[in-house]
DNA sequence: AAGTGATACAACCGCCTTAGA
DNA sequence: TTCTAAGGCGGTTGTATCACT
């Protein structure tokens, strides 16, 4: 049957998005809300693909992103996570707040996976190396120096509530949701693991009220002033 | 100072899932 | 129930920057 391209391929631009288009996105976005990607493009007057949008808001300029690189904390989560999740980083990164699933992604193969083989631990398994090598299939529950000082990281937040009490339910990576823990995880404790201040989703007022920012409308000001002097200031975008 | 390799991260591609007709 | 369009996701690539020789 075939599928239809996301958008018209011909005159559709690629590659880095200067300030001008990142501007008349968060302005179109910030007017109208995110709906139907496919027709921003045009109504924001953008040569982009409407999937190429999503990306650029989701991952870039959406106003509650956290910058700079992830903390140790967050790392631990991360590895933590991964080791019950899988390469799941959607999943991953909806515990959190203010970080991309694709910001996730990229440091995990450039930071933490070295990291994890300097230890001498296997980056897929979680597991120990020469360990791993044995038992390939094995699903991560060794309990690294890692997991276990995120282990007390995470003692105040999740409290041994996990349903089962049992650390070793972490087992089953990718074993799609058969998982318990990993179904608490996204369902019913679906909360962000760290930083409860960001746990707003698509709630805009919640959103506004956690950061201390004005409503939505009031709040566009803010954000175009904010990319300007980002722009100008720290990205070098400068787009004269 | 120039060349080269390594690193980091933004962006794209293609498949999968899901909502709605 | 089936089909289609759109959104979402994970893998991969491209490119800018940094570090080293």
């Amino acid at each position: 049957m075939g599928r239809q391209p996301c958008c018209d391929k011909l005159g559709v631009k690629k590659g880095p998005w200067t300030a001008a288009e990142d501007k008349k996105l968060i302005s179109f976005i910030l007017n109208n809300g995110q709906c139907c990607w496919r027709a921003v493009p045009k109504l924001a007057g953008l040569s982009r693909c409407g999937k190429s949008c999503r990306l650029r808001w989701t991952n870039y300029l959406r106003p509650d992103l956290k910058r700079g690189l992830l903390t140790e904390t967050e790392e631990q989560l991360v590895i933590d996570l991964h080791a019950r999740l899988g390469n799941r980083w959607s999943k991953i990164a909806a515990k959190l707040p203010g970080r991309t699933d694709n910001e996730i992604k990229n440091h995990w193969n450039t930071h933490i996976k070295k990291k994890l083989l300097k230890m001498g631990i296997d980056p897929v398994t979680h597991e120990p190396l020469n360990k791993s090598s044995s038992s390939p299939s094995a699903p991560a529950e060794t309990k690294t120096e890692n997991s276990q000082s995120l282990s007390q990281v995470k003692e105040g937040q999740e409290n041994s509530s996990s349903p089962s009490g049992n650390n070793n339910s972490t087992s089953n990576i990718g074993s799609d949701d058969q998982d318990p823990l990993a179904n608490y995880i996204w369902e019913e404790g679906g909360k962000p693991l760290i930083d409860e201040s960001w746990s707003f989703t698509s709630n805009q007022e919640d959103f506004n009220s956690v950061i201390g920012l004005p409503a939505w409308e009031e709040n566009c000001e803010w954000l175009l002033d904010y990319q300007d002097f980002s722009i100008s200031n720290d990205f070098g975008l400068n787009s004269s």
